[in-house]
DNA sequence: ATCAGTTATTTGCATATACAAATATAATCA
DNA sequence: TGATTATATTTGTATATGCAAATAACTGAT
């Protein structure tokens, strides 16, 4: 399946939603692992770096509004994977023994996931790319 | 607001949800006196220019599955913007008048739209970035 | 101490998209 | 020709995400 050819999809609308979905489609894979969806498993990472982090953090973080924070965050709490503790207008979220339990395969799944896409791009161009992006991302 | 810092944030997946997402509000934007959201436009666009276009021609133009092809030519029906015509198991569709008086507005916000982001950018960084994603597309 | 404004989080609703299954048609080959 | 396979499209269902409004709590000025 090669990228669209006509003057207008050559634009950067197509080109990065085709990529975002592209990679989503092999985070998706590389997860699968973990029984988690790549946000579900990010957030989670995120909760084990730093317990009692606040959603807002969490989105500043992975770049999502707060209500898609709480929403994955109230799926990982079904799971039974963190924890949410709320005091006054803030709350905290904490992983769980069983999140704990999940911090080898969560980093597991983060490298495999890493090398498969930089394998493919070369290591270079792949982080020359993800920096790209996110000074682009800060631009617009 | 500024990208993610952590380690695992800067990686391929985010940058490319992130940016993919910022893409899209601009595009939104731009798209608004048409009416239209920026995958609909486009598909009407690709309508326009191919008239009796079939619904998998475009998703592989569009790079989306035939079921959003499926759901987007519906709204764009609704909407009195095209008509398909279905004869064996090949649909065509077509503009209607009223869809093709769209043409100059979709193509204004279509020219408002690349130039938004290429003066954010510069005309080359933006090419190269968008040559560069296609290709990396392609590879994945 | 109270009221206005600000911040953090959640909820209700809407959208875009995909996958898998269903449907319908066409093409091939025995 | 008839059966099987392949192709095109649609439908049912699920997911991720966002926006706007609702809550709730904190902050500061009077």
């Amino acid at each position: 399946m090669k990228s669209c050819e006509s003057t207008f999809c050559k634009c950067l609308y197509f080109s990065s939603q085709a990529l975002a979905r592209k990679v989503e489609k092999l985070a998706i894979e590389s997860w699968k692992p973990s029984g988690l969806s790549p946000s579900h498993a990010y957030l989670l990472l995120l909760v084990l770096k730093e317990p009692g982090i606040q959603p807002t953090v969490i989105g500043e973080q992975l770049q999502l509004t707060p209500s898609t924070i709480t929403r994955l965050t109230e799926k990982l709490e079904e799971k039974k994977l963190v924890i949410r503790t709320t005091e006054g207008k803030l709350t905290n979220i904490y992983p769980t023994p069983k999140g704990k339990n999940m911090e080898p395969i969560l980093n597991d799944c983060l490298k495999n996931f890493y090398q498969t896409y930089s394998s493919v791009l070369g290591k270079e161009n792949s982080s020359r790319l993800v920096a790209d992006m996110n000074t682009i991302t800060d631009k617009l």
